[in-house]
DNA sequence: CGTTGGGTTGAGTTATTTCAAATAGTGTGG
DNA sequence: CCACACTATTTGAAATAACTCAACCCAACG
């Protein structure tokens, strides 16, 4: 571990109540910090992890953020996931020991990487550490889940609302403005993950910022009406003509 | 337990090599089978599980088959898996210990209910059980991204025979013919699993069987050339119409 | 034997895509 | 720091896959 990064540590990390720690005692999170390893930063592009190698650590977004995507013979890829701080990124590999997604830094970003197998033995010690990282598996099914629901049934309008409103909540949690933040994803991205193409995703953002709900200046996005972004979520028969 | 069913154990379940057991050796499994109860007989449009309520088991299907879905507000509902014997039901509620999910049986079906507090005991004390645990919900993480690319990427066309295919799969690991099966759900799921109209789900499958694929006749299904199907999946620049 | 839920088929509509083209932005090597 | 190349974004017009609406059939069932 490099001087410079000694002093980092699960207790005094801004995004502890997010990530593994959350529901560890200070003696536990000792334990499990023992285990982290603390590496360089990655930059823009670069791969946290390639598909099909085998399943070493798992890792916590730190710094910066990700996307993961899976891709197909052709091909063809789908982003599953972006990553912020605090989140755990790997789970999908548990099953065959052997990564099936690619995960690749949207800018640069640092990560805490938990070796697997000390991951198991500091778990087999601490029921509350097992705990956590069911309830994080849970989560990615149940948001998973909700991500097939937007999907088959809600528009293009639907869709990017949802996933601003989701970003901004994101930001929030983790302590930056839930109204003013960049995208650290390209709108090619955004569509990727929502089932949409570049073209509609970029129409959309015009509407949206035409309507007064937001203002976007390429990466910069501020969310102006909130409110009503979010009551168009829950009463989907509201549509954005009718703000 | 009734004596009907006290004969009935995991040891000598038909489908143990695709449940919790599978990692387990005969000890391990007898500890398992301790905790297990076998119900009563659900039937079709039974819930299994009521979304909202208190996690309290995970639940094994034994017969028959069920959906799960998500509800919004609106009512809109979501349909999320199907499930079949050996099929583990209820890992999306782990994280606040309370089910997101309804579940309702399509047809009779029998489950085996794996009591949660007991499961932990147990997982405690078992290492490959805890593994096997986390195995399922990974896979279920990969399952339903998969299911996301789906239906972001592929057309109606493709959507259902991944369907129609995905059934077949799931049919012969069971020990059932993977070519001649009945479709325990109505046009309308499936329509609703893959985001489209029942309609279109109809007309497809009117399609399919003019072009010699498979042969429907109401819930009836035969596979005439799986081969040709499987083909259209990987390569999805080929269409029905090309064959 | 009327009612109800599931399924099929046809015709017209529409949200989103595709294709095309122009503009803006970013990074690299000289 | 500039020029060039490449990538990202925006906007418009035309095409289309799937949806909506409507009608009808069939089987199950009280």
């Amino acid at each position: 571990m490099s001087a410079s990064q000694s002093y980092i540590h699960c207790q005094n990390c801004n995004f502890s109540h997010l990530c593994l720690p959350l529901a560890l005692n200070t003696d536990e999170m000792d334990k499990l910090d023992t285990i982290v390893k603390r590496n360089n930063p990655l930059h823009k592009n670069d791969y946290l992890i390639e598909s099909n190698t085998p399943l070493t650590s798992l890792y916590a977004v730190r710094t910066g953020s990700f996307k993961s995507y899976i891709e197909d013979d052709d091909g063809e890829y789908q982003i599953t996931a972006f990553h912020f701080p605090g989140d755990i990124i790997g789970f999908d590999g548990l099953r065959e020991k052997r990564h099936v997604s690619q995960t690749q830094a949207l800018e640069t970003a640092m990560v805490c990487e938990i070796p697997f197998h000390m991951l198991e033995d500091v778990a087999e010690k601490l029921p509350n550490l097992r705990n956590q990282l069911m309830k994080f598996m849970s989560a990615e099914i149940q948001q998973d889940r909700e991500l097939v629901m937007l999907l088959n049934k809600r528009n293009a309008e639907s869709r990017l609302l949802y996933f601003l409103i989701s970003l901004s909540k994101r930001f929030e949690e983790r302590g930056f403005s839930a109204t003013s933040f960049l995208l650290p994803m390209t709108r090619t991205d955004i569509g990727n993950f929502l089932g949409l193409t570049v073209e509609t995703v970029s129409r959309l953002l015009t509407r949206f910022q035409k309507n007064g709900l937001i203002k976007v200046e390429g990466k910069a996005l501020e969310i102006l009406k909130k409110g009503d972004m979010e009551q168009m979520l829950t009463d989907y028969h509201i549509n954005i003509d009718s703000i």
